[in-house]
Order: C-alpha cells, then sequence, then structure tokens
RNA sequence: GGGCCUGUAGCAUAGCCCGGAUCAUGCACCUGCCUUCUAAGCAGGAGUACUGGGGUUCGAAUCCCCACAGGCCCGCCA
C-alpha cells in the first residue's frame, strides 16, 4: 500500500495474533538494531521500530530512513544506507535489503510473504483482522437524537460513525456496549405529549393545517411512526410560541412531568412509538443498539441531586442571586465572557446538563472506557460536561468523537424551514435506483431476490457515502454523490465479493449449497513465481489487523471505506489481467486459495462497516 | 468580537496526529476492452492541485506564526 494507494498503511501499533507484519516488523528492527551498533550506534530496537516505515509500494516493503541516525554518527546518509543494507545478514523473508538515497529498503520475499499471508487469513477466517482480547469495557453512546421525529441524513453521519466505531472496536478485542441516549424531558418531549394528548381533530386549526394531516385524520397504513407521530412538531412548537395559553398548558405539562406527578409510561408513549421508527430506518443501514437509557430515569432515582449536593462543595461552584446554580469552567476551554454551566434553574429544578453528568457517572461506574459520539454543535457542551463532571469529584473524562455537519447544496438543513433531507427518503431512493441496476444486468433473477439485493445495495451506498469522510470534515449532501454505485462506494466493494462468490462456486463445481473452505496452502502449493497483481493484492489483504488495531485506537473509522475499496480494486485488477479456473495446476489452486482469502478479506471488512456482503449481485 | 474545526486538480476526497523517496484515489472528460471466470469492471490518456505569506529543518501537504476563506458554537433549551 504506502505510496502506492489512497488507503493508510498498517501502522505500528501492536496488532492482533493473525498479523503476518507483526513478525516481519521484528526480524526487521532485530537485524536493524544488531548491524547499526555494529557502527557504533546506541539507541534502543524499538527506537527502530518506530521509526521502520512501510515504503512507496515498488520501492522497498519497509523501509528505514537514516537521516536522523547518521548525524551523531558523523556519517552521510547515503554511504551509511549502503554500509548498513550489506551488512544486513540474509532471512528468509526479506529478498533483498538495499540502500537508496538514505533509505534502508527490505524487500519481502514474494513467495514466504504469500504463504504467511494466506495462512492468516485462510486459518483465522471471519476472526481474520481480530486483534487479542482486551481488558476493560467500552461505553459507545452514538446516535441519541431526540425522538421528535423522523431522523435526517445530518444525524445518521453520527449513526454510522458510532456503529461503525462498535464494530471496530469489537474487533479490536474490547467488550463493547452501545447505548442510545432518549431525551423524554423538558419541552420538546412535552410538546409531543402535549399535542398528542388529544385527537388530531381536537388539534387547533393552525396545527392540523400545517399538518397536512389526511381528511379522516388518520395515520395512513404506509407512513411509518416518527413520520406520523412527529408530523405536529414544528408546527406545534410554532403555535405554542404565539398563544400564551397553550405556552402555559405546556409549562404546566413539563412541571408534571418534571416532578413525576405524570406516570412515565404516559410520557414516554409518543417518543417511544417514534423511537421505534427510527430505529427502524437505522436497521436498514445495519446499526441497532444493546441498550436505551432514558433521560427521565436521572429525574427520579436522585442521582441529580447527589451531582448537586457535591458539586456545591466544588471551587468552582457558584451561585446566582437568583438561585441558579452553576459551575465555573473558565480554566476548561468555555468562553471567558460566559464561562458558567448551570445545572439549575432559579427556581431550583434541574437543568439538562446536570442529568448529562448522572449518566455519565453511571456509564463510569459499569464501563472503563466511555466514549460519546457527538455533532460539532455539542463541543462546548461536552467542555461543560468536563466542568460539572470535575466538580462531581469525577476524575475520569469521556473520549469525544465530533463530526462535521451534512449541509445541503443550498445551506444547511432546517426542520422548520422544510429544508430537510430524511434518512428514509435518502435509504427508499437508493433502493429504488438499485432496483433499476439489478434489473438492467441480471434478467434470471426472482423479483424478491432483486428487491433483496437492491436494498443491500442501496443502503450500502448510502452508509459508504457517511463513512468515507474524515469525520471532522463537514460533508455538502449531494443525491448523485450520496446514490453513486461505482467507483468508491459500496456496490463497488459488495461486487468485488460477489465476484469473488462466484469464481469460488465454479471452482467447487456447484452453484448453491454451503461455500467450501479452502484449507491454507503449504509452500509446495505455491507456483515459483507470483504475478506482481498477486502480490500487491496479498499485501492488501495482511493489512486488515495492523488497521483494526489503527483504527479503533485513533477512532479514525473513515480508513476502513477506504481500505474496503483499495482490496476490491485489486482484486478487480487480478481478475482481469489473470485467469483463475483456467489455469494450470499450481498456480490454479493457489490462485484459488488467494480469490478465497480476498472474499473473506472483503467480507470482514464490510462486516467492520456495516455493508452487507452479497453472494451475487 | 471570541473559541474549536476545515482549506489538496473542474468536483469530491486520502495522506497531516508521528516531517522522508516523482502528492494518491473516485467522479466528470478522451481512447480502447464483454462468443472464455459477473463490464456496478479493467487498461491507457489528458488535466493539472497541497488557500496565500513568512519561519523551523538536510528535507514541509504534514510542525510553528500571520493572513484569507468555509463549517460549527458562544441560552437559567435539550
Amino acid at each position: 500500500m504506502g505510496g502506492g494507494g489512497s488507503a493508510p498503511a498498517a501502522g505500528n501499533a501492536a496488532s492482533g495474533p493473525n498479523d503476518p507484519w507483526v513478525a516481519l516488523r521484528e526480524q526487521a528492527s532485530e537485524a536493524l538494531t544488531h548491524t547499526l551498533r555494529s557502527l557504533g550506534w546506541t539507541g534502543t530496537k524499538e527506537e527502530l521500530a518506530r521509526a521502520l516505515e512501510v515504503g512507496p509500494e515498488g520501492k522497498a516493503d519497509l523501509a528505514l530512513p537514516l537521516f536522523r541516525l547518521a548525524k551523531p554518527l558523523g556519517r552521510r546518509p547515503e554511504e551509511l544506507a549502503t554500509s548498513v543494507a550489506a551488512a544486513i545478514p540474509p532471512s528468509p523473508a526479506f529478498a533483498q535489503v538495499s540502500a537508496v538515497g538514505g533509505f534502508v529498503n527490505f524487500h519481502l520475499e514474494p513467495r514466504a510473504f504469500a504463504l504467511s499471508t494466506l495462512r492468516a487469513v485462510l486459518g483465522a477466517e471471519e476472526h481474520y483482522g481480530e486483534g487479542a482480547p482486551k481488558e476493560g469495557k467500552v461505553c459507545v453512546e452514538h446516535t441519541s437524537a431526540n425522538p421528535t421525529g423522523p431522523l435526517h441524513v445530518g444525524r445518521s453521519r453520527n449513526t454510522v460513525i458510532g456503529d461503525t466505531l462498535v464494530r471496530v472496536l469489537r474487533a479490536a478485542g474490547w467488550k463493547v456496549t452501545s447505548q442510545f441516549y432518549v431525551d423524554d424531558v423538558g419541552r420538546q418531549a412535552a410538546m409531543l405529549v402535549w399535542i398528542w394528548s388529544r385527537a388530531p381533530s381536537d388539534w387547533p386549526q393552525e396545527i392540523r393545517d400545517a399538518s397536512q394531516l389526511p381528511p379522516d385524520g388518520a395515520r395512513p397504513k404506509d407512513l411509518k411512526a416518527d413520520h406520523w407521530y412527529g408530523r405536529p412538531y414544528p408546527s406545534t412548537a410554532a403555535y405554542v410560541k404565539e398563544h400564551k395559553e397553550a405556552a402555559r398548558s405546556l409549562a404546566d405539562l413539563t412541571d408534571r412531568m418534571e416532578s413525576g406527578a405524570l406516570p412515565k409510561e404516559e410520557y414516554r408513549r409518543v417518543p417511544r412509538e417514534i423511537l421505534e421508527g427510527i430505529l427502524s430506518s437505522l436497521r436498514r443501514m445495519g446499526a441497532s443498539f444493546d441498550e436505551f437509557v432514558w433521560e427521565s430515569d436521572f429525574l427520579f432515582d436522585g442521582s441529580v441531586e447527589r451531582v448537586a449536593e457535591k458539586a456545591r462543595t466544588s471551587p468552582r461552584y457558584r451561585r446566582a442571586d437568583d438561585g441558579a446554580e452553576a459551575v465555573d469552567g473558565s480554566d476548561l476551554g468555555l468562553p471567558k465572557d460566559s464561562p458558567l454551566v448551570y445545572m439549575t434553574r432559579s427556581d431550583g429544578t434541574f437543568l439538562y446538563p446536570i442529568r448529562d453528568v448522572a449518566y455519565h457517572l453511571q456509564k463510569f461506574s459499569r464501563f472503563d472506557r466511555v466514549v460519546d459520539v457527538l455533532g460539532e454543535d455539542h463541543k462546548l457542551h461536552a467542555r461543560g460536561l468536563m466542568a460539572l463532571l470535575d466538580a462531581a469529584g469525577e476524575k475520569r473524562r469521556p473520549e469525544v468523537l465530533t463530526y462535521g455537519f451534512i449541509n445541503l447544496p443550498e445551506g444547511r438543513m432546517t426542520t422548520r424551514g422544510g429544508r430537510v433531507v430524511n434518512l428514509d427518503q435518502v435509504l427508499d431512493e437508493a433502493r429504488d435506483r438499485a432496483v433499476e441496476e439489478v434489473r438492467k444486468r441480471r434478467h434470471d433473477l426472482a423479483e424478491e431476490e432483486v428487491q433483496r439485493i437492491a436494498e443491500s445495495v442501496g443502503s450500502g451506498a448510502v452508509r459508504f457515502h457517511l463513512l468515507r469522510v474524515q469525520p471532522e470534515k463537514p460533508i455538502v449532501f449531494r443525491w448523485e454523490e450520496a446514490l453513486s454505485f461505482e467507483g468508491k462506494s459500496a456496490p463497488f466493494v459488495q461486487y468485488a465479493h460477489a465476484r469473488a462468490s462466484s469464481l469460488l462456486r465454479k471452482a467447487q463445481g456447484s452453484d448453491d449449497g454451503p461455500m467450501a473452505r479452502p484449507a491454507p496452502p503449504s509452500a509446495a502449493d505455491l507456483p515459483p513465481e507470483l504475478h506482481p497483481k498477486e502480490l500487491a493484492l496479498l499485501r492488501s489483504l495482511s493489512e486488515l489487523p495492523g488497521l483494526v488495531e489503527k483504527v479503533s485506537e485513533g477512532r479514525s473509522v473513515h480508513l476502513l471505506a477506504l481500505y474496503a475499496h483499495e482490496v476490491a480494486e485489486r482484486l478487480n485488477e487480478f481478475y482481469q489481467e489473470l485467469r483463475v479456473l483456467n489455469s494450470e495446476p499450481p498456480v490454479r489452486s493457489f490462485r484459488i486459495s488467494l480469490v478465497a482469502a480476498t472474499r473473506q478479506v472483503l467480507s470482514n471488512v464490510l462486516g467492520l462497516i456495516g455493508v452487507e456482503p452479497l453472494e451475487r449481485m
């Protein structure tokens, strides 16, 4: 990979037991340490292992730049590289060690490398890429959208990033629990309870008109719950703003909810319905949650009071003249002109941030690592949370992963301005376009299978599109790009997987039945020469374990999408250039192993990014 | 006004944390390739790009400073 591809090179981080690079790095740094020491160098092997980089493909597999090392030895880098390369003893893993410029370049022995990579992949099968089990439990909270209506694509970026992070952390060896924090407290939640406590026919005229209800006021059969129950939300918000008596009755309702006078099953009914609708959309994208935590639970279990009590003894504590209580976070990056994080209103009722602290304390009591996936609009609130946690005497902090907004070409998405693109719209449109594409190429498939493939291709394309960009970059949503089925897209990867699957079906001679699992080859099975396309593919396959480790550490989930594309691309290049099924015996079985290993890696990486690997399309 | 993030070919992006070998990929554009393993593919071409200016370094897209441009935020809402 390295300079040759767009995906990242395997990092230096220690990877799991099935990483072919671990032994290679070890051998190279071992040999280099001995050689350099004999030339008067005094550093450590660890130092070298860190400096050892993955070289530009074609030039070197592993490379050590000597510029820094040459200086204290009083030698020229080029000349030092030459003597080092000449002094490295031969080994079975490396065919050649050469000096170019100031670099010492290690070139892999192709057959040994092919063998170790195929063995790693075919030996571990669906576990290839996974790291060794790690001590400790991780909580990843993501999405946590207010259940006031259908999810828009902007928010679903949170889900895609969060769900992928959950998958990759699991693969890296952590025990992971995913949580959705459900907001059923406050004005927004009360608004829905307020309007839905009456039948639509009893709603104020303005709200009915703006909600565009069907004439009979009944929910259409095919309308999802989140769309139906969320429909009056924007107009209710506007209505309450303009009608004093409505505002008063809403405030009254909020009080009754927050004081516990209203049974929680009564005010959770509508949010629960909407949440179900949202979740069914998320399931289409392969995302689900282990646990749901309802915000209102922290209202009545005494935990907020405990936080407040603790905070009152903190030097950060501030109390305004009118009784509102806050915490000072000016030293923690809160704005100098408003460094206060309020935890209670002047009437003594609790505010959202303190419930969030109670929630995080609960997380810390159960988990060793706490990760929050948040939109960049919540960055400052996260800082406020840190200040409150500090005041509450909690030393641990959540790891916050923020992502940029998804805007439309004409500007920001707004629910009230009617300028939104809902996730459901995008998924439906993607599926419809995929149906056309499948029909164009396959005339032999049953309608049911066409639909199934199209759903998977469509939702995969959407998920991939939201994932492939570095999280902190803002995205401008364009339909043509989100719904592209070629190039850097999920269908491109799924297609490669289907292609590999088809080859293997033909190789085993039956078009259906379970796929045979080829055994890892032995040295005798390998052809004497390997083709560059075969080597390039193997090189990519070998990098999954290092990548899983790197992504789980750095949380750069977009790299997984780019890696998936690279593997698929290299399979395609291999496929186009070389025959598999009708090649001569030693080559044929080797290539079948290579295809099987590629299919396995594609399947594993698609699993990591939450896209379904398709057997045919 | 202040804070955080981002700026790479016509468009969209990777590489930036941790400086290293001619800056990589996709879309769009041009030329080829389906009577042999799925053309959602492959081969080739053109295009030209690290926002601008300083600095550090043997070496800067990468680190530092300044400027400019875009995103987000600066509620006793959640």
